[in-house]
DNA sequence: CTGTTAGCGCATTCAT
DNA sequence: ATGAATGCGCTAACAG
């Protein structure tokens, strides 16, 4: 029924030995040869059997990214750089040498991350990249270093990107500097006079989460604020939990000047929240966002945020991945953010 | 090195057979047999082979996913969705039942189309998906129909979710009415009173851009308005584009009183390039744009768009593509966008 | 309900 | 530079 290896090479008079070769490019073939069995492979409109080549090779040609969300341009656009650099590069010049990308969405839950890692083992993925902040659970974190560390021994190769280094495992790690650039962006509101200022913070037990409100905190402290009871709020990576905290921050302490926000999205149902209650951004109060996402700059105003260059940590983590670029030494790049500074903040009122 | 089922079975003192059927859950099995491999495959915490049991069974449990951005969150929504329908239906228990979705980002490309369907079909992928609109070019469409044609010949499910049907294939369609769509929205933009109208459409060559112009075209007909020679400007769906191309429309016609954009990105874009000309939303110019992206109803104003109901469509595409939905009537289903009147558009000025 | 037997389609040794 | 032979790890008849 369906046209294999063995009925090119009849069909171009060779060994199957021969057509693998020329397919897989891996070997000295004669050009009269070659052209034969090209001929002959488009004749039958012939397409590798991806399952049997994996197996006979003991490698496939997928590679796994694990997600919390795709359909957060944050994970988007990376998972989009990723996929831009793991393609073929060009050597064969037919359909070959392609890697294909299998996203995965965790959604943020443990099991869901394991069970990912376990089917991209099981489909002996050439690699895996797992993108954004990682749950902090120590359980977890010990299964998950034990899932990569069988898949490191498969010779899956593991790239990190934006999430912290994995104890015992020789995963490369390009973590994304959340401390740094949360507290840099407190700084600058601090400097411009806030002294009462909510933070609306990611869900718990992430390593994102807890390091942009470290940094955050840091700013207080070195400023000698003292943090309020009532000025940090948890909730969900979106709008909706901004616009919800936003409206409770509000509650609990009415003469708040600035509102930061664990990211963009979640800046952007802040400002909702401010402008539904009345407040004027940054006249009344001042928002700050996280991230950059592309439609950050058209809010109105736009959002003083901290630009992560999440495209170029993709496609580099792409590269690591697929071994056509160098690790970091050490196996640890610090990715630094760049505080953009923009409308959504300006001097407390009063 | 690497344990096999045949390691299993050792262990568990029955046939490689045995195994691979509890495993796989499709065939009668005693209980404490079961239970007994079970504990084997715990003990030697063994992973299945995908490529292996693909060869065997002649499919994988590989879903493809087309897009052309994945950083978009428009096709991140659907891809995400898919994901969510296609995973296991629990039966098994553990990491079984599991499909993968591989995501292929086109970029548009007619090329890269291909490309990857071939690569699917390698793959011997269960099924693929088609999301977003196709691309307008004869040679191509018929290359892709022939592609399509093969993958269903081989076994793999098609599903187009936001795209048209294509002819001579048993291929089902969830497409997206955007005529209708951007007839209406049109239609609610002159019942405010705007006769001066200017458009910016997507890329050309593109079924989503055609049918969107077309609705607005026969919005404008329907009222009796003559679209005069500059008021359409085409482009790429990215808020950049949407800028430039009003700064454009402007030029051609300082007293147009309302922007159609092709999308909300693209609309986006308008509304910064009216802002940065000194220019009021809806006061001076009315803006409008198509999908209902997350981050529309943030916009200040607010985006008066068309709401298209990216997660269902994807859902429902994942749930016929796994067999767990009946197709609809006819292989064809069109689903009817939403109007959301919101505050980027208003009664022109004068 | 379980074991035995054959391949699935290809990449690789080894020869030549 | 090419061919012949072997096995990758699993599933699917077929028996029993």
């Amino acid at each position: 029924m369906t046209v294999t290896l063995a009925d090119v090479a009849a069909r171009a008079q060779v060994s199957p030995a021969t057509v693998s070769r020329v397919l897989n490019g891996n070997y000295p073939v004669a050009a009269t040869t070659r052209e034969r069995v090209l001929r002959a492979v488009d004749e039958l409109d012939y397409v590798l059997n991806g399952p049997a080549s994996a197996l006979a090779a003991s490698t496939s040609d997928l590679v796994g990214i694990l997600v919390n969300d795709i359909a957060d341009p944050f994970f988007g656009i990376m998972a989009g750089a990723v996929q831009s650099e793991i393609g073929g590069s060009g050597s064969g010049g037919r359909a070959g040498g392609e890697r294909l990308a299998v996203v995965c969405n965790t959604g943020g839950d443990p099991e869901r991350e394991l069970t990912y890692l376990t089917l991209l083992q099981r489909q002996r993925a050439a690699a895996v990249i797992l993108t954004g902040g990682a749950i902090e659970n120590e359980a977890h974190a010990i299964a998950v270093a034990a899932k990569l560390r069988r898949l490191e021994s498969a010779g899956t190769r593991v790239v990190l990107c934006g999430r912290p280094p994995v104890q015992d495992t020789k995963a490369i790690a390009l973590a994304f500097d959340n401390r740094g650039g949360g507290r840099e962006l407190t700084e600058h509101l601090i400097g411009l006079g806030h002294r009462r200022l909510g933070y609306i913070a990611g869900p718990e037990e992430r390593t994102t989460t807890r390091h942009r409100l470290e940094g955050h905190r840091a700013a207080l402290e070195a400023a000698g604020i003292e943090e309020l009871g009532g000025w940090t709020v948890h909730g969900p990576y979106d709008r909706r939990a901004g616009y919800e905290a936003t409206l409770e921050l509000l509650r609990r302490d009415p003469s708040l000047t600035a509102v930061v926000a664990a990211n963009d999205s979640v800046a952007l149902g802040a400002c909702a929240a401010l402008r539904d209650s009345g407040l004027r951004i940054p006249d009344d109060v001042s928002v700050a966002g996280f991230d950059d996402l592309p439609f950050s700059i058209d809010a109105v105003p736009s959002l003083t945020t901290v630009r992560l260059p999440l495209a170029e940590a993709g496609a580099r983590a792409g590269r690591i991945a697929m071994g056509r670029e160098e690790p970091p030494p050490g196996g640890i790049a610090v990715i630094r953010g760049e505080l953009m500074v923009r409308g959504s903040s300006g001097v407390p009122r009063g």
